[in-house]
DNA sequence: CTAAACCTTGATCCATGGTGCAAGGTCAAG
DNA sequence: CTTGACCTTGCACCATGGATCAAGGTTTAG
């Protein structure tokens, strides 16, 4: 396959495909007597994999990670587990943060109801916005 | 007020106060005859007044919308509101998302529970990532 | 034969919020 | 006079995940 068809069947841009390589998470690949990268179909599910991990919020150097042990033979099950918990820490760590700026938002904005623009002053921009 | 009052007061450091400056949160301020940046205190409460937006989530350039109003004496009030209110909107878009990855992930970890390192082919690089 | 569609490499750019460095000017104390 | 602390400008860099462009080679259809 040619790097034109694997990105269609893929669904991602030839460019995301090289772009990939550069970065490791794809193995170079065959060359043509032309030089275009003549690819195994093996690759479409080694990009699925990548979208996988995409999805389960892992960044693409976690995924090159997990891809380099599965090149050295090694199955990658143990560290995957390590990613996910601590993706999975990350993530609630996250959303606590969101659940307090959601706070602090809704009370910025309950308190812009009972403010009066007219005597907001020059100095302080906008009364709306100041420490609760 | 030299910058490096202004820094040490705002608890800044001086490059920071020149991005203000050439991102427009801050305006160009005197100089003395050798060049150097001559403050009003006043700075400091602009400078507080960002954080302050920082702190609820606005971007540099969303609070440098508010301080251009301000520039052109034009009470901002009205424009935080919304500005807060689509902040608001977004926060719990992510939170949704973020609640949705949680899921995923819980899923994928549970799942990993179960599943045999051993049978984990190399094709699909790692069986605990795949689409639940 | 020619034009479109495909391929190659390398480089640059996007947003975000700064950080760091180089090369030089200024100023006060010792 | 020299040292050190401060200031100036401008440019490059960090992570993230690509997007886009330039300049050229190849292949296929009409």
């Amino acid at each position: 396959m040619r790097i034109g068809e694997v990105a269609s069947a893929a669904g991602v841009p030839t460019q995301t495909i090289r772009f990939y390589e550069r970065k490791g998470l794809l193995p170079q690949p065959q060359r043509d007597s032309n030089g275009y990268r003549a690819y195994d179909p093996a690759v479409l599910s080694r990009l699925g994999f990548i979208r996988s991990g995409q999805g389960a919020g892992l960044t693409l150097l976690e995924i090159s990670t997990v891809l380099e042990l599965r090149g050295e033979g090694i199955a990658p099950c143990a560290h995957v587990s390590v990613l996910l918990a601590d993706k999975l820490h990350d993530v609630r760590r996250r959303q606590a943060e969101l659940a307090a700026l959601e706070t602090e938002l809704e009370g910025l904005i309950s308190r812009s109801d009972r403010l009066d623009p007219a005597r907001c002053t020059d100095a302080e921009v906008c009364h709306i916005i100041a420490p609760l």
